[in-house]
RNA sequence: GGCUGGGUAGCUCAGCUGGUGAGAGCGCACGACUCAUAAUCGUGAGGUCGCGGGUUCGAUCCCCGCCCCAGCUACCA
């Protein structure tokens, strides 16, 4: 067999500027079950995901508080880490970009664009009103009554600042190709559309350098004054995604370019205009696609710290564990759309879809397999059946396997309808009648061949979303080893005969107990 | 203002290039069953398919106008 091909997925680094919060965690959870479909379908996956830990605001924040900020962001990146394990994100490499290693990658690629394209980086003065409160340059539509709306009693100066400057104008033509030749470069459609939009107003360049804070990476090439400045975003935290395969180092070749970029649609411009466009100055090939999804709003409004709009994310986790927690924000949000978290459709979805459904037919089939089969699974099953599963299952596929884009929310929605087929099979078939007739026991154990047949690939394709509680139905139907292990080219020979099923302590639990009747 | 997308059952949404009675899930009501996590299965609700015109034998799906919502309109990372 050939080496399995590559997969290199990203997710957008985090600004080290305070804790994870819901958005951080469906980006993340996504990509995580991204990448988890990916490895049973049998590719190669690197998983990267990372921390952005340069910029004013960490260095303001670190002095406020009083700290040294490397401790600051050690402490952030420890949180987020603690956050990752807890909701059981598989990365293979957690990149900070204060790292030398990510630094000298920064540096080595600026250089080469220098070197490449040597008229792409040039000097520019920059006048404008730079509020010292902000640190910031302000632009007149950010002005209320001439001053800064942030700082309103101090005065706005008018400054004059020389940067270095990317010629991203120049790429314009090259975008629009791309765009129109690859058009899965920028995914889904509608953010490809506003990049089209934005590529016809024309572009203009953008600042490569600052000189006015120093938490970054220093720009390798002084100003004609001398002056050594510092990095601006773009340049830093973008590369991260080049700079964590090694680059410039021997062997980076082996990973870049990466397959995929998760990332929030509110960064779609950063990573479908100026990155390739870096990568193109420096001769360096293009990720395969861009995947921007939507946000998580909450009650139907958008995060707010100031309005108190926000979510405990451990609350929300605690309420029914990690992995439902996974499944329902994946099922309730769109992954190529907004969508919003409630509390009251969070227990809707438990009860419904996980408790309901899906853990009272793997406990009602369990229990039947035990009681009327001494706990082995029969060799017999309904072909009709399991054909129509085949289907779902196949439009399961369709949604995860990025060909029609990563619609994660269809997929659950493609294996409910297994869930549902099997639970009204029992019904139809009513295997506690065929038990009392021993004239129809072939009936009675093609009926329970079939359903553990229906949940065994219902195990296996719910791994990327629910790894521990797959693993545990897997368990319960007695599959062997994990469930996450069984590629998905194997499921089809799968083959559940004399499986010993084991009646576990029940896979989602009822929110409230019931009571005794009054 | 411009551009893009959208306004379909109480809620979240499907409805491909126009055509037999406009759909799914959840929630709700009633009925059935008892293997199971008081779970499951079936049936139902009578939704002006945003508003007004137009094209057509016929439009939720096409055209025009209008109203409303969201996103984008570049140095916050």
């Amino acid at each position: 067999m050939s080496d399995p091909a590559p997969f290199f997925l990203t997710t957008a680094i985090d600004y080290a500027n305070g804790e994870p919060h819901l958005g951080h965690a469906f980006e993340k959870i996504g990509a995580d079950v991204i990448a988890r479909y990916q490895r049973q379908a049998g590719r190669a996956v690197h998983f990267l995901i990372g921390m952005d830990e340069h910029g004013q605001k960490v260095a303001q924040t670190a002095e406020a508080r009083g700290v040294a900020p490397h401790a600051l962001v050690d402490e952030i990146a420890a949180s987020f880490r603690a956050m990752w394990a807890r909701l059981g994100i598989s990365y293979d490499q957690f990149i900070r970009t204060t790292t030398a290693e990510h630094q000298e990658g920064v540096r080595a690629l600026i250089a080469r664009i220098f070197e490449r394209s040597p008229d792409d980086f040039y000097e520019k003065a920059y006048e404008g009103w730079y509020c010292v409160g902000c640190e910031a340059f302000k632009n007149d539509a950010e002005l209320v009554d001439g001053k800064c709306p942030l700082h309103p009693t101090r005065e706005l100066q008018w400054t004059r600042e020389t940067n270095w400057f990317f010629r991203l104008s120049r790429y314009q033509p090259f975008l629009e190709r791309l765009l129109r030749e690859r058009p899965a470069f920028c995914q889904p459609e509608s953010r490809r559309n506003e990049i089209l939009g934005l590529l016809a107003q024309g572009l203009e360049d953008v600042s490569a350098s600052r000189s006015r804070f120093s938490w970054g990476v220093p720009f390798p090439r002084p100003t004609s004054d001398g002056e050594t400045q510092t990095t601006y975003v773009w340049f830093d935290a973008l590369p991260n995604y080049l700079t964590a395969t090694g680059f410039p180092a021997a062997g980076y070749e082996a990973r870049w370019p990466a397959q995929l970029h998760v990332i929030g649609k509110d960064i779609t411009r950063f990573h479908c205009v100026i990155w390739p466009a870096m990568l193109e100055a420096a001769g360096l090939p293009l990720p395969e696609r861009v995947w921007a999804h939507g946000f998580v709003q909450l009650g139907g409004e958008r995060f707010s710290k100031s309005a108190g709009v926000k979510l405990e994310l451990g609350e929300a986790i605690d309420r029914f564990g990690p992995d439902a927690f996974r499944y329902f924000l994946l099922r309730e949000v769109p992954f190529d759309g907004d969508g919003n978290f409630s509390w009251e459709r969070f227990e809707e979805r438990y009860t419904a879809d996980l408790a309901n459904a899906l853990g009272n037919l793997a406990s009602r089939t369990v229990a039947m397999v035990e009681k009327y089969c001494d706990g082995r699974v029969p060799a017999a099953s309904d072909a009709a059946v399991l054909a129509a599963d085949a289907a779902d299952l196949a439009a399961y596929h369709a949604a995860m396997d990025g060909s029609r884009g990563y619609l994660l929310h269809e997929g659950l929605a493609a294996l409910w309808q297994v869930v549902f087929r099997a639970n009204a099979y029992v019904q139809e078939r009513q295997p506690w009648s065929l038990s009392k007739d021993p004239a129809r026991r072939d009936e009675l154990e093609a009926v329970l061949g079939t359903l553990v047949r229906q949940l065994a690939p219902v195990a296996v394709a719910l791994a990327p979303f629910m790894p521990a509680k797959a693993q545990e139905l897997w368990e319960s139907l007695g599959g062997a080893g994990r469930a996450e292990d069984v590629r998905f080219a194997a499921v089809a020979a799968l083959d559940p005969t004399g499986w010993r099923v084991h009646k576990g302590a029940g896979l989602f639990p009822r929110p409230e107990p019931p009571r005794p009747a009054a």
